[in-house]
DNA sequence: CCCGAATGAGACGATGATGTCTCACTCGGG
DNA sequence: CCCGAGTGAGACATCATCGTCTCATTCGGG
């Protein structure tokens, strides 16, 4: 009977992404509950956003901690995390488009997870698995851009699901150029 | 006096992507123009929406013309195309996330570039010089969500607007792990 | 210099979304 | 079984935006 709170923001997070003018009325039937219902639970447009936010970035927070991006090498950490971001790619391309975060001033929350990744591709230049000529912060940027446009072309069918983890990590370790490395792989 | 069409679109399309639900006055006075004058030229909304997929198709279609994908080696093409893209980066931002292009079947003269990039991809594996493991549609999808998240990257100042191009294109064709051969090119 | 075309500011009604409320219904725990 | 919490449908006033219009002003070509 009680309405499943995170089925309704993903549900928003998903039509908001592809339609983000949509009406409150069209985020409930989205949803599959109605109008008043969706207004019990959040006060407005503004809360409902806010709260979608909010789930975002708790759940990119705990892939984040899932993935242990601390240990190991920094190449496997960033598979262990676009892994374990998988599941949350939609929310994450939301947010990722979503600019009222970055608006009034930088949102908290997001800045710590921000720091973590940015952090995590130094790791890698240091420890020099990783090209110093790009910088953590366009890593970090593509990372976000990267998942968002896997979420966007799995959501059109352009990509399959289970490819996609898979292809976003290739792209951002490996790159798109056939090198001695990835002829060895492709041989098995 | 006259006012000039295509910055009103610019702006707008700058606007939008940041913003979605802007309203059309917010959009005016981005522009630096009226709202009665912003009518003048586009009869409503959904007209001023469509202003802005042709003039970005347009000038994605003139950026690929002018980089010659055809000619040369994939990988230098990729560059040049890039390199070219990345002027009206923002309208290709707003065209990527606009999903309206693709709701009532997929729009014309978008699935003739598309095609024309995917082609330029798929020339890319047939010549060994791209990794056979990452689709072309996938590559074509990454190419427009990179370009896409260095525009956004741009305009938030975390990465320098000169430096755009070559983040993209060494990222997309590099990738992030250092290897022998950016060994050498960071030796110099 | 002057006239006309184009613009900006604002008024106006129409339209659609919003937020609140009521009421009948349904489901599930006690 | 029954009662109450939670829900869906809809009515309602309010509000923001839209599209159109008018009018004074400005700019630029002839």
């Amino acid at each position: 009977m009680s309405v499943d709170r995170d089925h309704v923001l993903r549900e928003a997070a998903a039509l908001l992404t592809r339609k983000a003018t949509a009406s409150m009325d069209e985020i409930a039937k989205a949803a599959g509950i109605g109008r008043a219902t969706l207004h019990r639970h959040f006060a407005g447009r503004d809360a409902l956003v806010r709260a979608l936010e909010d789930l975002g970035i708790q759940q990119f927070g705990q892939a984040l901690d899932a993935a242990r991006i601390e240990e190991g090498d920094a190449a496997g950490a960033v598979r262990r995390l676009i892994a374990e971001a998988e599941p949350v790619a939609g929310m994450l391309a939301f947010l990722f488009t979503e600019n009222q975060l970055y608006e009034n001033g930088t949102n908290e929350g997001w800045n710590r997870l921000d720091t973590r990744v940015q952090q995590l591709f130094r790791r890698g230049q240091e420890e020099g698995s990783f090209r110093l000529d790009l910088t953590p912060a366009w890593l970090t940027e593509a990372l976000y851009g990267l998942i968002g446009t896997g979420a966007w072309a799995v959501q059109d069918r352009r990509v399959a699901a289970k490819d996609m983890p898979r292809m976003v990590a290739e792209l951002l370790l490996g790159g798109a150029e056939r090198r001695a490395e990835t002829e060895r792989r492709m041989k098995r």
